[in-house]
DNA sequence: TTGTATGCGTTATCAT
DNA sequence: ATGATAACGCATACAA
């Protein structure tokens, strides 16, 4: 049991050659080796049960492998194929994965960004939108210009506070795109359950919906503007104040600003007795794996999650090896018209 | 850009001081240091930007403060609220959280040891339970070992098949209560999804199912035992396979071996034009959160998820602290008896 | 209380 | 092709 792990020293040691020798085999450099020594030194380590330390080796290279994502809460569904799709491509290329909750919490974001910075990892992903907090705008940038500046590499999937290389996702389309397809199918009054008045992707589906209407000449009523919070209970709320509508005001559909509002909604709604969609037409935001299983099948505007992730690891390790990249990004969505609609 | 990242040297250089007093204030070592010094290298850290460089720090230290937890795959929301405890302790006491998706390889799941070997994670929590694959069982034991002689803590949340500190969910037990409660409930032809056969989980609970059917007098009829593989897919093949019984055939109730999977009978059985639970019943294991959304909500077996991952980290950590702890805990289950069953 | 020097494990530079 | 050595950034043993 004596030994802790053996370093490149006692390969070296063992293999009777340099450590120059033995880390030209180690590495994998491309600096020649003579056969003979490039046995001596794989036997030992064989032997030795050698193990590379990559903190020795990062410390040294100036590049630590690591790469996060910052994410809202990885237990969302929305977070954790963000997630998924960014381990997947790190882990093709070599990279180890951080994932930070911050529970939408500008300060733990913070924290993150500043552990981040401590063990200069080579790149973070930002899965969600930037806050609109002014008072830590101002920390945000300059942690951010650090890290940068030490060649770090920093990309947003969603339109961000700050100024960074973004790839979003076409909220304002979607969101658009889904109200003139409820127009079409002959809805008047269409509520529209909002997310976090302090998330951008949040307001941009708002001003899809109120695009849509506009352009159809309908009148955007604010009464039908109910509060939510991208989380389901906001949508239970929702389904508890529709209820309160008196007949001829009620609305015939509501949009809901992302799946987990929908879901709320859904089963606020049919908690209360409602038939969906015979009373009332419900959709969402985000297409979640759950939205094809939940009764019924919600109709909901398509987001490729983990595609979405997958991009984003991609577009942070071009950066990586300095190549060029767009700025900004964005990939369309599509409607996923299931039966909750009608 | 002139300057990359200060240095302790530069700080201490800057605040006229030598190195170690530098270090002492900025470890916050307990070392006794004047507090005109101490003043004098906080200013010169702060003007400089100074960002301590972890990888530094740890490769002396010896301890790298990286956690990671193995998971089948960070999408499934199972693994997702476990990746969230684990993250949350993690993040509490200053660790930083590797997420390593695997997809239940065995050789994706041997590859990230070995990347976390190298990297020194001071901690490893699987998540998911052993693989039952022999070939692989050597090369695992010995990179565990390896990892626990250099100071490193590993621990699994569900029956592993190696030696390992554990804390599992008592995956028997809530098996056999469900079951129980069914007979309770007149059942007397229950169907049973299982999961993947090289899943200890998976059997634990199938041999929950089987112990209350064998204590109740009944018979455990194998027609009545249908494939699946955790995932939703295989429930909408039992429910097709289900749809196939003659009507005196049928079971009056099926068991799915986790949530996913009963998501997947029900709507398999829904869309067929089941009713539920007046046709048959449906429960589930798990308790995901959206369990209680789907329609009707589901009946399933409770664990305490996000717990269960902070429960593991706490244990991890206390092993990184050398502190003595239970080689093996089993949390219990509850019953979530919902809308499916009757 | 402060400073000097050494080592953590690697790799690149510079001889040889 | 090989080897000695400096340096990456930090924290500690030891000396003063």
């Amino acid at each position: 049991m004596g030994k802790q792990t053996a370093s490149i020293v006692d390969v070296a040691k063992r293999a009777g050659v340099s450590v120059a020798s033995a880390s030209r085999v180690l590495s994998g450099s491309s600096y020649p080796v003579s056969d003979e020594t490039r046995q001596k030194v794989l036997e030992a380590a064989q032997a030795l049960d050698y193990a590379p330390n990559t903190l020795a080796r990062s410390l040294r290279a100036q590049r630590s492998n690591l790469i996060a994502v910052i994410v809202g809460d990885n237990a969302d569904p929305y977070f954790a194929e963000i997630t998924r799709g960014v381990e997947e491509v790190a882990n093709e290329r070599g990279y180890l994965t951080i994932v930070c909750n911050t529970d939408r919490q500008s300060d733990r974001e913070l924290h993150y960004l500043r552990m981040l910075q401590d063990y200069r990892a080579d790149g973070v992903i930002f899965a969600g939108s930037g806050l609109n907090e002014p008072e830590y705008l101002e920390q945000f940038e300059k942690i951010i210009e650090t890290m940068q500046a030490r060649g770090a590499a920093i990309v947003a999937l969603a339109q961000h506070t700050l100024q960074l290389p973004t790839i979003q996702v076409d909220n304002f389309g979607g969101a658009r795109a889904m109200t003139r397809h409820l127009i079409e199918q002959g809805h008047r009054r269409i509520a529209f359950v909002s997310g976090p008045t302090n998330l951008l992707v949040a307001t941009a589906r708002l001003q899809g919906y109120t695009a849509a209407l506009v352009e159809a000449g309908l009148c955007v009523d604010s009464d039908l503007i109910l509060p939510g919070n991208f989380n389901r209970e906001g949508g239970e709320q929702a389904a508890h104040k529709l209820a309160q509508f008196a007949a001829e005001q009620r609305p015939s559909a509501v949009f809901a600003a992302n799946d987990e509002t929908a879901f709320g909604v859904l089963s606020g709604l049919s908690s209360q007795g409602w038939r969906i969609p015979a009373d009332i037409s419900i959709c969402g935001f985000g297409d979640l794996p759950m939205a094809s299983v939940v009764y019924p099948p919600l109709t909901t505007v398509h987001i490729g999650l983990r595609e979405l992730g997958r991009s984003g690891a991609h577009k942070l390790l071009a950066q990586l090896q300095r190549e060029e990249i767009e700025a900004n990004e964005i990939i369309p969505t599509s409607l996923s018209i299931r039966c909750t609609t009608s």
